[in-house]
DNA sequence: AGCTATTCATAACA
DNA sequence: TTGTTATGAATAGCT
C-alpha cells in the first residue's frame, strides 16, 4: 500500500529498512491499540529492532499480560486464583491489589459464562442462581425506568397541549383585532373546541415557540 | 477503512465486536509478521479476547523474546515506549489499582442486580443480555458436567454388576460344594439371570467387597 | 463466511 | 527526519 507493491522479504537497503521499520512499527502499535479499545481485548506487543532496541505496547500492565500469558500457555486449566506470596516490600500491597483485580476479572468472566472449566456442579448451580437473580433485578429496574419516562412523557405531552391551547387563543385574539381593523372579509372561525382532538394526536400543530429544551423528552426513552 | 469511519471506542454490539475482533486480529498478526520479515526484527504479539481466549504471534520462539524482554525492559532506555501509562510512582499505581478494583466491584454488584440506579435503559438492556448469555453458558456447562458424571456412574455401575455376577457364581459354587458335603436340604436356586433387573435398580444387592474408593461416584454429582 | 465501498497505511519521493 | 501523495491494503457494513 504505497506507491508500489513490495514483496514481503527482508529489505536489503539499510536506510529503507530503517524508515520502513519506523513507519510500520507505528502502524502496528496503532492497530494494536485500536484492537484493544474496539474489542475490549488485552493486547501486548514487543518489538526488538535489528539494532537491538526495544519497543513495546501494552493495553494494560505488561507484566500482568505476560503473567496471564504464562498461566494460560503452559497449563490452559487453572481454577480459582489463590496467591498468598508475602514479601514485606512496598510491592506487597500492589501485588495484593493485582491479585484482587485478577480474582474479580475471573469472577466477571465467569458471570459472562467464560472459563467455567474448573467449577463443580454446585458452584455452577450457585452461579446460575446469582445470574437469574441479577436478571430479575435488571428487568425490574428496566421496567421502572420505562415507567418513569412514560410518566415524564405524558406530563410533557399535557404541557404541550396546554401551550397549544394558549397559542390558539392568542391567534384567535390576533384575528379578532385584525378583523376589527380591516373589516370582516376572510374571517375564519377557529374555536378552542375545534382542537379538542389534540389528546389523540399529541404532535403540536404549531411549532415550538418556547421550551425547546424540554420537548425532547419523548426521545429520551432510548438514551 | 471500511464502508464508513468508526470512532475508536469499545464496540457495544457484541456480535459486531466479535466479528471486528476476528478481522482485526488477523490484520494485526499479518502486520506483525511482515514487520518482522521486512525489517529483520523480533516481534511478539499476545492477545486475550474479551472472552479470555489467547492468541499469539512470535517471529521466533516466544519464550526467547519474552526472556529478552525481561532482561531489557529494566534499562532506563524507554524513550520510544508507546504506552501512555504512569508507572514507577508507587502511590499513583496503587490508586490506579484501587480504582480498577472499585470499577470491577461495581460491575460485579450490578451483574448481581444491585446499584442499577445510574444506568440508562440501553445500559440495562446490554447488562441483561450479558446475563442471559452467561446463564446459557452456565447451563450448558452444568449439563456437560452432569453428562460426564452420568457416564462415569454408568461405567461404575457396569463394573459393580460384573462384580455381582462373579460373586453369585462364587456363592453358587460354594453352595454346590456345601451341598455335596452336607446333603441337599436348604437348596436355593440363584441363577445369574435372577439379577438381570440390576440395570433398573443399580444399588448393588451385595455390599462392596473391594474397590471401596471407586464406589462413591454416585455421590459425586453434588460435590 | 464472502462482497464492495471506503478509509487507512505506507512506498516512493521530496 | 519529517512531510506529501499516489496506491495498495485493510476493513465496516451488508448479505
Amino acid at each position: 500500500m504505497g506507491r508500489g507493491k513490495i514483496e514481503i522479504k527482508k529489505i536489503e537497503n539499510v536506510n529503507s529498512r530503517q524508515v520502513t521499520f519506523s513507519k510500520r512499527r507505528g502502524g502496528l502499535m496503532k492497530k494494536a491499540k485500536e484492537l484493544a479499545v474496539l474489542c475490549d481485548a488485552q493486547v501486548a506487543v514487543i518489538i526488538f529492532s535489528g539494532t537491538g532496541k526495544l519497543y513495546e505496547f501494552a493495553s494494560s500492565r505488561m507484566e500482568q499480560i505476560l503473567a496471564r500469558y504464562n498461566r494460560n500457555h503452559e497449563s490452559p486449566e487453572l481454577a480459582t486464583v489463590e496467591h498468598a506470596a508475602d514479601q514485606h516490600e512496598p510491592t506487597t500491597e500492589v501485588n495484593a491489589l493485582k491479585d484482587e483485580i485478577e480474582k474479580l476479572q475471573l469472577m466477571h468472566r465467569r458471570m459472562m459464562g467464560k472459563e467455567l472449566e474448573g467449577l463443580t456442579y454446585n458452584e455452577l448451580h450457585n452461579l446460575e442462581q446469582q445470574l437469574t437473580e441479577g436478571i430479575l433485578s435488571v428487568k425490574d429496574r428496566k421496567e421502572k425506568v420505562l415507567l418513569e419516562q412514560l410518566e415524564k412523557s405524558k406530563l410533557q405531552e399535557k404541557k404541550v397541549v396546554q401551550q397549544n391551547e394558549a397559542l390558539l387563543e392568542k391567534i384567535e385574539e390576533l384575528r379578532r383585532q385584525q378583523g376589527r381593523v380591516s373589516g370582516n372579509e376572510n374571517r375564519v372561525h377557529m374555536s378552542k373546541e375545534s382542537f379538542s382532538s389534540v389528546d389523540i394526536c399529541p404532535k403540536p400543530k404549531i411549532p415550538k415557540l418556547e421550551s425547546s429544551k424540554d420537548c425532547k423528552s419523548s426521545a429520551m426513552i432510548v438514551d
